[in-house]
DNA sequence: CTGTTAGCGCGTTCAC
DNA sequence: GTGAACGCGCTAACAG
């Protein structure tokens, strides 16, 4: 930056300033500073900045896996509420792992970003005081946690589940059976399983026709794995209630397979609205969530908790998104 | 830092060296140090570490979707490469914008990261200069660009396309369409394309019946629509070849939902081996390029380059990545 | 509108 | 095995 002040005939303080663009220079002197920037292929060394400003212009967030629409659309939110700002994005995730978000967490606070956006609401103590101790705002997303650790934007699963099974159980449905993961390890999944037995318990109907099928992420071809036990083991199953689209995808495919008709012969529903459950055929019935929704707010509210947005209106320290069913031919 | 020495009665150098590990220090200190950390839930300021050292401990991959599992997958290559050194993933998509590519170098390489994985070979001219001005190692993947900026680990799409081309015509085929987007600005996708035009050249077969539907991201959907348009405008199609295994599946679907039967009716073949074409009924003939050996290997490749790995064998600058056929029933 | 001074929080280097 | 001085490249604050 010197070499470049040097060679515009300037200080570095003017280069500096020139470069951030804010300040008012002599247009003379900034064509000069320009030229110079241009013939030395000068790139601003922002390390050095956020040292010496105390702002580093991150943003971090975790998601559980970048290999998942509905997650990597969250994080498309997030890019795109950031686009106008001159905050960049560090992105990491978890592969679904508690302990690998600690490790994520703290190696993101080392770069000292002003504000962190998360998934879900379960974490390990030290993430947590870590968290606490760094003094950045904090969102939470996906989920709707009974402690939050500061600003919340999402849903609940459990009640969303109910509302899917809800309205399978008002359709006339009444022998439901569940396809989810091992749930010690997805928490959501958790969620939306204790969801489906909640609405099931209400309508005074069985919910112990349940399959466990795996640790996230969970594949497509689970799904086919997991619709095959569920039949065999209680064959007059009417409806398979899956904890994620791709799940429902892959248990439709199988069906395709064995020849059984959906939804004649067993209807299936989903969750997460993911682009293959428009497409597919039959067209998979599910929940939306507004992924995309998620993200970009969640990233506004930072931008409001840390002063780089005109605060419009006052962010609530929790944010319910919305979520609907969307009924397709599959159940 | 001075914070914590305080506390455990050293000096901030001696907690620096404790952090980092790799220098000697007495048990009893080290522990106290530790103690303290904790106690004041301290975290190392990489950014200030980094100015110091003149390391970052930053590499940079651009993707041009994380909405797409192919190169999702490579973005996990990266990370597991990654995963046994202290550098970290600095992440960006361009939504398939060479624009958007360039500013996302810039701002990336405000960071100064210690080497930088690109997709594809096609970048704006200020992009070429302002990386080799940077000085780090680059490496460009997906592609075999003629022009290298650097290293290059992939693999070319042209090539692979006329494979999977030629053994469609192998079996028979005659009556080739071929299923894409503007080529403008999906270079993978044009140089697909011309591996369709080049395979059948040489079986002296026509080229010509092409749809092109879209700009990137293409979806599902898309493949719907242009299936449609193929066999409106070409009824006898024999084979569609898509671009990707997406747009496969969206033309898989919309021949189910009109009762046309793949491949009796029309084959299809895809590319990519995205999970869903494994799944799906009739599964997907298709390419698989190993999206995520592609990433696991430029992130070794960049190690090398830095020294940060013990350069087991010289890394050439241009790595050809392996791709191969996958039949399924879908064609 | 532009320059000067000081210091951000660490790691490097050298001394003890 | 530990400490002190110095500087990384930039920007905040204050002059002029």
């Amino acid at each position: 930056m010197v070499d470049v002040g040097k060679r515009a005939g300037v200080s570095a303080m003017t280069v500096s300033r020139a470069l951030k663009g804010n300040a008012s220079i002599a247009e003379p002197t900034r064509r000069r500073i320009m030229e110079a920037v241009e013939a030395l292929g000068y790139v601003l060394d922002q390390s050095a900045g956020s040292l010496s400003s105390g702002k580093t212009g991150f943003i971090a967030a975790i998601i559980p896996s970048i290999n998942n629409s509905n997650f990597s659309e969250t994080a498309r939110g997030i890019t795109e509420a950031l686009a106008d700002t001159d905050l960049q994005l560090l992105l990491g995730y978890t592969e679904y792992r508690i302990d690998r978000e600690e490790q994520l967490i703290e190696s993101m606070l080392r770069r000292r970003p002003e504000g962190i956006i998360l998934t879900g609401g379960a974490h390990t103590d030290r993430a947590r005081s870590m968290l606490l101790a760094s003094g950045i705002p904090v969102v939470e997303t996906w989920d709707m946690p009974e402690s939050p650790i500061d600003q919340v934007v999402g849903f609940s699963n459990t009640d969303a589940m109910d509302l899917l099974v809800t309205t399978l159980a008002d359709k006339g449905y009444r022998k439901f059976g569940f396809i989810g993961g091992e749930t010690s390890l997805d928490t959501r999944g958790a969620q939306r399983r204790l969801g489906f037995a909640k609405a099931l318990g209400r309508f005074d109907l069985p919910f112990d026709r349940q399959i466990a099928t795996g640790v996230p992420p969970i594949t497509m071809k689970q799904g086919g794995h997991a619709i095959s036990e569920l039949l065999q083991r209680w064959p007059d199953t009417e409806v398979a209630v899956c904890v994620s689209d791709l799940l429902a995808f892959g248990a439709l495919m199988e069906c395709s397979r064995q020849g059984c008709v959906v939804p004649r012969d067993i209807a299936i529903a989903g969750f997460g609205d993911y682009e293959i459950a428009a497409i597919c055929d039959p067209g998979i019935t599910t929940i939306n969530v507004d992924c995309y929704g998620i993200g970009a707010t969640a990233a506004r509210s930072l931008l409001s908790a840390i002063g780089r947005q005109p605060t419009e209106d006052r962010p609530n320290r929790i944010t319910p998104t919305h979520f609907h069913v969307v009924q397709r031919d599959s159940a």
